[in-house]
Parts: structure tokens; C-alpha cells; sequence
DNA sequence: GAGTGGTCTAGACCACTGT
DNA sequence: CAGTGGTCTAGACCACTCC
């Protein structure tokens, strides 16, 4: 290894892996190192840079360089279809108690701030290929972000878009006033008649965007989840496309597949 | 926004957006944008690192400063855990012609190839606790590498971990040379008498670590899916375990969750 | 005010590609 | 060979944190 800002970033990344320094402490600042190295600045500035962009370092302006904490995981579990979908036939009171992201998270409604915005738009080419419909259908375009209240950014932003006709029958779905709505959008799609029979759900990871990593305040060296998932009703529709982006830094995705039984042999 | 490299990669991304550079396409160079936009070559290259890093610029020294063409997606999707199963339970002829990864890909065996490597270890705390074990329980341990012909690096990383003393009563599953085994893990765990109930698949996302990046030769500005499925049998024991590194770029997803029916209201 | 990281400069030299 | 990106230097000045 010739370079000199990898064999650094090799050095500190071995400190870190040993527990030399642990998560939230403190290394030595890049003037420090860089004597200690005895290279220059903007050298020991390029083997940080890197280590930041692995995810394993933090850097705070006026503070310092620290070791990054893992965050705590938010799970989304492919359970919660079953459960929301036998959640929209009970009672109404029983559907307005509950939420599909409270029963994630185990947290209550006092914790979790949502916020919805309805659309109306066109099909594109990328939504009309993904739901077998023709380019410039009329859709519902809703946008939901969710996040702690105690922090600022969502942990969770989510687009979901449902071709307009199949929702003729309730006028109060094409408004957003009346999220949210008890039960979700399964107990939505039960008030126009449809089923869904089940989700398929596109798992992809890449860096975020630019704009993505404002918007979900994403720290540098950190990947984005993004999950398209496509309802599918008892008549082999696409009812619903949902797009859904979260911080690889604090989403596992679970996903349970259950086998049928062999036969006895 | 005062600082001068932001402005200048929101310039080139919005050219690469807008389509006035295409994928393949070559930037102006380092020197030639810095006189272009006044600025120093240093902060010309702050810019471009930046762009790299989020996925849309590859920069080949010698050669120039290309747009990204996105790689060709390898689709796994969770159907393949019920084919393995059914698959399992078929004659030795028809297990031997067809693996699990053909059938994802829709390749030949001719146009992949396998490795797989055998080793005995001891259940560290992270296995430990994902399985329900005892720290130091003997495990096999087998690492299977799988790549295209035709390129240098695997598209997929596999470990597989599994209890030793479920395998006794078939000392041949302790043999790498037994490799490829027809029917795959499904068939092995059936030759001892296991049967496999439901797979549990966590799926996360984050920045490659060095060794990572190099193992599966990932460019700057990839993500990669760390996926660890439970297998779990008809007694409910967690009878192996298996952690996927999948590049970002190349792959995705695929799990189907089927709903039970409404009864009729 | 002392110490931190962030931005920016104006170079030098090297490694590699293509003609 | 000319042209490209990669490594490295030795600074200056700025924005921010903490005491």
C-alpha cells in the first residue's frame, strides 16, 4: 500500500475494529494526526474523508472527529399486511386506536408525528410500466412522512398512487382531510369493494440523492432503502404502487416466507 | 449556497439530470471545468467527488470523467425458498440438472460459476443470539461465492451457518468436496431428517467496508444489501443461518406476501 | 480566545490512456 | 506524446464550539 492516506485510514480503521477507541469517542484532531503521521493536512483530511464515507466516522465541525454510534433500528416487518388487512374489517373504534407504524414500532400515537398530502396526476412511464396501466392515467398521488417527535427528520417517507377510477365510489378518498383514515389504505380500498390478495415488494439500496439526504437528514456514509411495493387485489390488479424511502442506518426489513408442508414420505 | 463546490456539483447534476449528458458520456476535464467555472482544480475535484460518491459519475484516470451507466439487475426473489423446497423432495436426476441461482438468473451453468469452502468454527455472541444457541456451539461454517463467467467479481457473497450436531447422522454434509450438492441446503437438511417450515430474511443497507468493496470489486458510490435469513424448521429451531452481501448496484429484492381471504361479509 | 473541522488556493509530481 | 485523473504539499481564511 503506497498511499499514505490509506495506509492512515487503514491504521485508524484498525484502531476503531480493536476497540482502541470506542463509538462516541474522540480521535485526535487532523492537525494532531497529521504530525503524528508526519504527513500533510489535506493527506490525513482525505483518509478521514473516506472513513466517514464507510460510515464509521462523524465529523462535527468545531468539536471533532468521533467514532460513529450505531442508531437504533426501526423494524418493518412484512407481518404488519396481515395484520392491517385483518385489522380493516373490525370495528371503527378498534381501527382508530391503532396504526400500522405505532404497531411497528411499539410506540404510541404521542410519540409519532404523520403528515399526508393528496395529489392528482398523471401516470408516468415508470408508474405505468410497474402497474400495468396506460401512460397518463389518471392517479392519486398521497405523500406521507413520518418521524419521531423528537426529532426533526422522518424516519420514513412514503408515495403511494392508486389509479383514480378505482376509487369512484367514496368521494372522501380523494381528499386529504380525511387522514388519517382508520384502517388505513386497506380499510380505504374495502370502502370502494376491493380485496387485496397480496404485496410484492421491490427491495433496491444506493446512495441517497442529493435532495434524499436533506430530506431524510442523512449523515454522509450512509445508504438508502428503497422498497417499491405493488397491492395486488382478488382480481390480479395493481391497486396500489407505493414507494417508500428509509435511512439504511436505522431500517431492517423483515420479510417471513412460509413453506407448505411435504408430504409424509 | 455560498460554497463554491456545491454549486458547481449541482451544475453537473442538474446537466446529467436534464439529460444534456448522457450515460458513457465524458465530462469536460479537471482543469478544463475549473476554467470554466473560475475555480480552483482542487475544488473542481471536491465537486466531482462528491457526485461520485453519490453514484452518478465513474472517473477513470487517463481516460476522463464518465456518467455512470447503470449495471444490469440480478432479480432474487423469495419465491425461490418454495421451489427450493419442492425441488428438493425430486429425483436425483432432476436436482442435479437445476440450481437455485439458474433459476433466479435464468442462466446456464455454463455461464456461472460456484465456489464454496468448508470450516468448522465455534458460535461467536452475534450467531449465538441469532440462532438461540449457546456461545461456542460447533457450527459449520460454508462460504459460497458466485459470479458470471465472464466477470472477475461475485454478484453475491454467501456464509451459511449451521449447528454440527443436526448434521451427524450424515457425515457427507461436512465435506466440501460433496459440493455442489443436488437439491441444495434444502436437500441436505432432508437427508438428516429436517424439514424447513418458514425462512426469516432481515434485510439492511450500508456503505461496503474497505474489505467489502474489495472482495466484490464495488466502484465508489455503491451500497450493499447485508441480508441474514433464518431458516427454521417444523420444530421450531433455527437450523441455519445465512448471511447474503449483495451489491446495490446490481441487485434486487423480490419477497411476495400472500394475504389469507375475507370471509364473505 | 484557543481549538476544531470546512473551504479554497496554486501549485508539483506521478500513473495511466490513447494516438 | 499530450491529456487524463490520483496523490500530496503548505499554506490562508472561515465557521463553529466550548470554556
Amino acid at each position: 500500500m503506497s498511499r499514505a492516506y490509506e495506509r492512515i485510514a487503514g491504521d485508524l480503521r484498525s484502531r476503531v475494529r480493536a476497540g482502541r477507541v470506542g463509538p462516541g469517542d474522540r480521535l485526535p484532531s487532523e492537525r494532531a494526526l497529521a504530525e503524528e503521521y508526519g504527513r500533510s493536512v489535506s493527506t490525513v483530511r482525505q483518509a478521514l474523508a473516506q472513513l466517514t464515507a464507510e460510515g464509521l466516522l462523524e465529523r462535527v465541525r468545531g468539536r471533532g472527529t468521533f467514532v460513529r454510534t450505531p442508531r437504533r433500528r426501526v423494524v418493518r416487518s412484512n407481518d404488519r399486511h396481515q395484520w392491517a388487512k385483518d385489522r380493516a374489517r373490525q370495528g371503527a373504534e378498534e381501527r382508530a386506536r391503532t396504526g400500522s407504524t405505532e404497531y411497528e414500532t411499539g410506540l404510541g400515537k404521542d410519540r409519532l408525528v404523520f403528515d399526508a398530502t393528496y395529489e392528482q396526476i398523471a401516470a408516468d412511464a415508470d408508474l405505468a410500466g410497474a402497474g400495468g396501466l396506460a401512460e397518463g392515467t389518471p392517479l392519486l398521488k398521497r405523500t406521507y412522512r413520518t418521524r419521531y417527535v423528537a426529532e426533526p427528520y422522518p424516519f420514513n417517507i412514503a408515495r403511494s398512487y392508486i389509479p383514480r377510477e378505482l376509487l369512484a365510489g367514496n368521494p372522501q378518498l380523494l381528499d386529504e382531510a380525511s387522514e388519517p383514515y382508520p384502517g388505513g389504505t386497506t380499510a380505504q380500498l374495502d370502502s370502494v369493494g376491493i380485496e387485496i390478495d397480496r404485496m410484492v415488494e421491490h427491495v433496491t439500496a444506493r446512495p441517497p440523492t442529493y435532495e434524499e439526504a436533506g430530506e431524510l437528514g442523512l449523515p454522509p456514509g450512509t445508504s438508502l432503502l428503497a422498497v417499491r411495493r405493488l397491492s395486488i387485489d382478488t382480481e390480479d390488479r395493481v391497486v396500489d404502487i407505493a414507494d417508500t424511502l428509509l435511512p439504511g442506518d436505522r431500517t431492517e426489513l423483515v420479510f417471513t416466507t412460509r413453506l407448505t408442508r411435504w408430504e409424509a414420505r
